[in-house]
DNA sequence: AAATTTTGATATCGATTCGATACGATAAAG
DNA sequence: CTTTATCGTATCGAATCGATATCAAAATTT
């Protein structure tokens, strides 16, 4: 008989490429291919310490090399800005432009999905995704990348007050909003990998 | 806050990078491209109903065309069979050649998957399983394409006797390991999309 | 039974991705 | 100050991929 963890491989295989299909006829309409598509998707989700197209690189398993091209395809779209970091002068920091918002808004990328999702209740949800996130944890040790997690469900984000958390990896402050974004240094914590959080 | 169901489809979309990543180093050795690992992989587990170019391409979520090229990849590199249909001439079959099967158990390409999931217990993978099916369900409810299940969760699987199974749907017998193999037609019994079962 | 339409698969072509490699600029280490 | 490491970019060749056209067999209609 089949394991069942393959059978998990395979669902999400297939729904990745399902996805992927779908990312594709969404980019159609403005030349725009599913790699593409999920770039925007990641910079709209990335953290300010990971949105730079090494960052980019690891969260899409490509190179950085591979990365630059694409993002400069979306740079001459207008759908990205590129700037300098201040401190580090070799690091470029992505973020949306206003026509990449408004691309994402008006397309919905995701909008399938929370169709297919909506009549399943938030525990099973929330279930689930404790277990891939498990997952992508194991897999992130063994080979190396980061994990890509949530801010707010890290070991190193510590809450000092009502609305003032603190990332004692980079040691700066972190706005609340900020805490709800994708870091590529997390690491979660024990607690939010269980099934009852 | 983030929706629950976009940091699931996240997940998902990570996981399927991180396992293209690992597909395409698994091939690299070989020349194979991440796809043509897919492929193999979606022929170990195809059953007799769902062997053709056309199933692989709705798999894959490409176009025929596109997986005819890769076909003839794995053709010429000796991973594959073709062979023509006996009633329907202008069908295809597909089959792992010895060798494909040799390239899949020597390298596994689902070995690190594998690693990353020991630790996690089979109801928590078998719940997981179950949500990802439903999503997958419901995806294919509302774009066309065929949702690729297991045989033996399938509504027209009928149970005979202790070993002989029957598909109302195609008419024929099926034997057991036969209904653990992944079908495209399938339709899965409600009670398989739920957590318990 | 003949003509039409549909379906499964392949061939060709151009655009684009992607990895490998090399390169330049900045930062860090010694 | 020299060496080394890191981040990003540029170039090139191989390969994917979609679009379109074509071919053959089956299904449908007339």
């Amino acid at each position: 008989m089949l394991k069942n963890p393959i059978v998990l491989l395979d669902l999400v295989n297939r729904l990745g490429n399902l996805m992927r299909a779908e990312f594709r006829r969404i980019g159609s309409e403005d030349g725009l291919q599913p790699v593409h598509v999920l770039s925007l998707l990641f910079l709209e989700q990335a953290n300010r310490f990971s949105n730079t197209p090494q960052a980019l690189a690891e969260y899409l398993g490509l190179t950085k090399g591979t990365v630059s091209q694409s993002l400069l395809l979306l740079d001459r779209r207008g759908l990205i800005e590129r700037y300098q970091d201040e401190i580090d002068k070799r690091v470029v920091r992505l973020r949306l432009s206003p026509q990449g918002e408004a691309f994402l808004s008006e397309t919905n990328p995701a909008g399938l999905w929370q169709t297919a999702t909506r009549e399943i209740s938030a525990n099973r949800v929330r279930y689930s995704v404790s277990v891939l996130r498990t997952i992508l944890y194991e897999i992130q040790n063994f080979s190396g990348g980061p994990a890509f997690g949530v801010c707010n469900t890290c070991v190193y984000c510590q809450r000092k007050s009502q609305r003032i958390h603190h990332c004692t990896w980079f040691g700066e402050r972190l706005s609340g909003p900020e805490t709800r974004k994708i870091c590529r240094e997390q690491v979660p914590k024990t607690g939010s990998l269980s099934a009852s959080d």
